[in-house]
This record gives C-alpha cells, sequence and structure tokens, in this order.
DNA sequence: CGGGTTTGACCGGCGC
DNA sequence: GCGCCGGTCAAACCCG
C-alpha cells in the first residue's frame, strides 16, 4: 500500500516535473509570439489607419470594404491559409504582456500552458519540436493527423462549390466533412443566424422524436451551405443546429457571427488544433480516457470513448472522425445542467459522427478582467481547466479598451478563484446587459474572435445594402439583436483553428466603440440567443426557418 | 404570381 | 442482397 502510494506519487511528481518542463518550453514559445504579436500589431494598426482615411470618404461599398479588409488582414488568425500565408500573421494571438505576466504568476496552473500549447501547435508542422514529447497522455498523438489532413468544407459541399473565390484553400485539400454543431436554448423554431436559409426537407431522425429540418442556404444561389435544425430530444427547449459547408458569397454582419463561428470551429477542427498534448483527466466520467486542455482559452475537455472514438467534451472541444468531423458549440447557458452529460447523452445523435462540443456555456463561469486590455472570459468549472482563459485582447490601443472596460476590469477576480465567483459575474452580467459599449466591445471582441473566417465566410462582409461604413451601428445593432448574449453567462471561446489566438483588433474594435452611443436597445438582453423574430412554431417539427 | 414550405418519394451509404 | 436510415428532390400547396 505504501509502495504504491510512494510510486504513484513518484509518477505525479515526474509528470509535474515534466508539466513544468514543457511549461518553460511554451513561455519561451509565447514570449517569441508575444513579440511577433507586437511587431505585428503596430503594423496592422497603420495600415488600418491608412486605410479608414483612405476609405472613410468612399462610397457605401468602399466603406464596407474598410470595414472588412482589416478583418481580412488581421483577424485571418486560424485559417488554413494563415498558415501558408504569413505565419507571423498567425502568430498574431492576443497574448498580450498582461497576459504572459499572469501566467507567470500562476506558474501551477496548467491550463494556461495548455493554452499555450494549442498556441504553438498551430506551429506543428513548421516547427516539429514543439513541446509535448513528455506529456504524459497524448492520445491524439494519431487523431491529430487525422484531421490535419481534413478538409474544410467538406467534398460533398465542394462539388456544388463554384470555385476561386475565398474558398480556394479550402478547396485544395478536399477530404472530409465537417459539421458545426450549435446547441442553444432557443423558444423559437430556429435560431435566426443572419442568413437566408430555405427549407428542403423535413425528417424524423432516428432517436430524436422531434424531426430534423433541413435548410440550405439562399443567400446566393451556388451557396453550398446547409444546416440542419433540430430539437434536442432530452431537453426540448435547446435547439440543435449544425452547419455544412461554407459560404461562398459574402454575408450580412448579422450572419457572420455564426457563420464564422461554425467556420472557425470547424476550421479547428480539421486543422488538427487539437494536436497538442493532453493530460490524463481523472474525471472518472470519463469513458475510457480523457484530456483537458485549453485552446486559448477555450476550456477543453475530452474525453475519449475508446469504443465509439468519440470524443466528449465537458466544456469545450473538437473531433474528427475518419469519416465525419464535428464539432459542437454549446451556446446554452444553463448553469445548473451538466454538459458533459449532455454530450455524452443528448449529443451527436448519430453516433458515426464523431461528437464534440464546443461549449460557450460555462457552469461556472466568470469573466475576469485581466490587465490591461485583456478581458478574460474563464470556467471554473474544471479540474484544471477552471483556469483557462478565453481572451479577448481588446487591447492595442490602451486608452480606449482600457476606459471602455475599466470598469468591468475593475470587478477584480482573482484568476486562480476555483470557486464560482458570483460577484464578478453579476459584474460581467450586469456589464454585458447594460452597458451597450460594454455590449458593443463584446460583439466586435467575439466577431474577431471568430469572425477570422471572413475569408471563406466573408465575415464582416456585408449584404452590400445596409452594410456600409455609415450603418455600421446598424449593423451592431442587428447583430445585437441576433445575438443577445445569453443570461448574463457570457462564455466567450476561440475556436480558430490551429490553435490560433484570439485577438480582438483594435481598429474592429475602434470602430464599434466609437459608436458607442447606440442606445441601449442594441442588445436585447435575453435567456434565449438567436431568437428568431418571426419565428411561428417551436419545434422542427414545425420548423420554419423564419431567419429569412 | 413568386417565393417559401410541406411531404412523400427517391437515392445512396452502411451494416448485417 | 436487403433493409435501414439520413439526406435530398420535387410536386403540391400555402401565403403575402
Amino acid at each position: 500500500m505504501q509502495k504504491e502510494q510512494d510510486s504513484s506519487l513518484k509518477a505525479v511528481r515526474a509528470e509535474m516535473g515534466e508539466v513544468r518542463e514543457e511549461n518553460k518550453r511554451l513561455k519561451m514559445h509565447l514570449g517569441q509570439m508575444m513579440k511577433d504579436y507586437q511587431a505585428l500589431h503596430m503594423k496592422f494598426y497603420d495600415i488600418i489607419q491608412q486605410d479608414e482615411t483612405k476609405k472613410s470618404t468612399s462610397t457605401v461599398d468602399n466603406s464596407h470594404q474598410a470595414f472588412e479588409e482589416p478583418e481580412l488582414v488581421s483577424l485571418s488568425l486560424g485559417r488554413f491559409s494563415s498558415e501558408s500565408k504569413n505565419d507571423g500573421k498567425s502568430k498574431t494571438y492576443s497574448h498580450g504582456k498582461d497576459e504572459e505576466d499572469e501566467k507567470a504568476n500562476n506558474e501551477g496552473d496548467l491550463s494556461l500552458r495548455l493554452d499555450c500549447k494549442f498556441e504553438v501547435s498551430k506551429f506543428r508542422n513548421a516547427n516539429e519540436t514543439l513541446p509535448n514529447p513528455s506529456s504524459p497522455v497524448n492520445i491524439f498523438k494519431d487523431k491529430p493527423k487525422e484531421e490535419v489532413e481534413e478538409t474544410w468544407p467538406p467534398p460533398k459541399v465542394l462539388k456544388t462549390m463554384p470555385s476561386g473565390g475565398e474558398d480556394e484553400v479550402a478547396q485544395q485539400c478536399p477530404l472530409k466533412k465537417a459539421r458545426v454543431y450549435v446547441r442553444m436554448r432557443c423558444d423559437t423554431p430556429t435560431m435566426n443566424d443572419g442568413c437566408q436559409w430555405r427549407k428542403y426537407g423535413q425528417k424524423i431522425a432516428k432517436g430524436n422524436p422531434c424531426p430534423r429540418a433541413y435548410y440550405r442556404c439562399t443567400l446566393a444561389s451556388s451557396c453550398p451551405v446547409r444546416k440542419q435544425v433540430q430539437r434536442c430530444a432530452e431537453d426540448m427547449s435547446i435547439l440543435i443546429t449544425s452547419y455544412e459547408g461554407t459560404h461562398n458569397h459574402p454575408l450580412p454582419l448579422s450572419a457572420t457571427f455564426m457563420a464564422s463561428t461554425t467556420s472557425s470551429a470547424a476550421s479547428m477542427l480539421l486543422s488538427g488544433s487539437l494536436s497538442s498534448s493532453f493530460r490524463t483527466n481523472p474525471n472518472p466520467s470519463a469513458t475510457s480516457s480523457s484530456t483537458s486542455a485549453d485552446l486559448h482559452g477555450l476550456n477543453f475537455y475530452l474525453a475519449k470513448d475508446s469504443n465509439s472514438n468519440q470524443f466528449y467534451l465537458h466544456n469545450s472541444s473538437l473531433s474528427a472522425s475518419p469519416s465525419h468531423s464535428t464539432i459542437t458549440i454549446d451556446l446554452t447557458s444553463n448553469p445548473s445542467s451538466s454538459q458533459f452529460n449532455r454530450f455524452n447523452s443528448s449529443y451527436a445523435p448519430n453516433p458515426k459522427f464523431a461528437p464534440a462540443s464546443l461549449n460557450f456555456s460555462s457552469s461556472e463561469s466568470n469573466v475576469i478582467p485581466w490587465g490591461n486590455g485583456l478581458l478574460i472570459h474563464g470556467s471554473t468549472s474544471q479540474l484544471y481547466s477552471r483556469n483557462q482563459l478565453g481572451k479577448l485582447n481588446l487591447g492595442g490601443r490602451p486608452p480606449m479598451e482600457h476606459s471602455l472596460f475599466q470598469p468591468y476590469m475593475q470587478q477584480k477576480t482573482p484568476v486562480t478563484s476555483q470557486q464560482p465567483l458570483p460577484d464578478t459575474i453579476a459584474a460581467a452580467t450586469k456589464a454585458i446587459t447594460t452597458d451597450p459599449s460594454f455590449q458593443s466591445a463584446l460583439v466586435a471582441a467575439l466577431k474577431s474572435i471568430i469572425g477570422n473566417e471572413s475569408g471563406s465566410d466573408n465575415g464582416g462582409s456585408s449584404d452590400g445594402a445596409s452594410m456600409g461604413g455609415g450603418d455600421h451601428l446598424a449593423q451592431k445593432l442587428k447583430w445585437g439583436e441576433h445575438f443577445p448574449l445569453a443570461s448574463g453567462y457570457l462564455h466567450l471561446s476561440s475556436p480558430t483553428p490551429k490553435g490560433n489566438k484570439i485577438a480582438c483588433t483594435t481598429s474592429y474594435l475602434n470602430k464599434t466603440t466609437s459608436a458607442n452611443s447606440q442606445p441601449e436597445s442594441m442588445f436585447l438582453p435575453t435567456s434565449l440567443p438567436f431568437p428568431s423574430p418571426k419565428s411561428a412554431s417551436a419545434f422542427p417539427g414545425d420548423d420554419r426557418d423564419h431567419s429569412n
């Protein structure tokens, strides 16, 4: 008995040592990335400022272009193209000095290091020596390689997808399907994701009494994007929407959130961002083995089902199967429910799809102010992921973001806190629900996080008519209308591929915040995100997507 | 009348 | 080969 304890203790210590070593390496990489980031950030500002001054007097379309371009430049993190186009650019993560300091102050926080792991995982191809070989458990060692080869959009989609355009990169490796599931509580039959959808079919899927509705994007006649809407069998209030394909046309801003989210998530899924090292997770609920990790603030908790090769995610994650890759974005704000169980039981009706979830909700999330320009969203619900923080780098131009977030950041919360922080949550909730500036900034931040798929989704692009620079406010209003942050729980994750860091570009933020005189109605806090205003029926059975 | 929805039929993949 | 099942098609229908 004693021997066993000693040996296990030794093992744990050895593991700790390895993790420490890995941490050191990661920190080094982080530092390097920070330098690159700072440099690129400065360059980016210059470019943006030039752009803005150049195009401020242009037509609506041009203004829009000015709006879109910065995203294409600065937010193209985590695209497939980013890797080949500009490795340096891909390093423009949101790691700020504060964050680095914060990490330094949290020596023992493994999650932060894992955060780094994903950061560097992006450069796996370029630098095979990146840390993680000593990782105690690396169940994804093989898996990610598969994922790397996976592609987005799926081949099926490619058949109908017009060549050229911004999907070129994606078309370069048409191998596997990727599907992004979005879970959210929604009373309405379908969430309004900003796109126009035409229903083309409905089926009763096995295992779910609620019919599944099939939609295709009608914003462009040739758009290959399809979505399926289905009520969760176990919780009818949860709407499960799956997206497949990539928009090959400009999207209205209101649609970019979801499009970018799904696209980014899929990209991350397919790009093998999970390839970095993982650690075993002692969570007994894990079916076989489990891992937890963090993708730039996205709490990853994966439980690998050895039988089905499925990865269930506690908080957020993604996975791929040889045939089909799925990722789940959980936007349900249900503090009382067990996400893990949800995913395990009610999710992924089709077992042949390796389900994964990217949970934007957390039972014990907090919004942690983190220094200048960094808004940290973290979850405290994991065993060792509780300090993994989704980071919104709202910095870059300290004065503005600082002033913007100062009031909320002053709701200081210890990063190392292990318990739910009601005060913080309350503060965040209040901030989210009451302060339009904050909301606006969050919109920008979210947009920046997941809007970097604009290359394929044309995130930030517009439907042309109303998306001019002068209509930015209107866009935001629309956006806010479509995407009210739920229940005061703001769960930000950053499903960017290849572990790209989330960065809220200052240009966008500035634009956003500069128009922060918008009325408070910009965000209508509601417990149900993405309500479809026109929706009439409550179930996909009579699921009419009136999001158009 | 045009566009969207409904719904049964059809098709292809997959497992047995 | 057969049946199941998910996904899609397309004619009929509905609605503004």
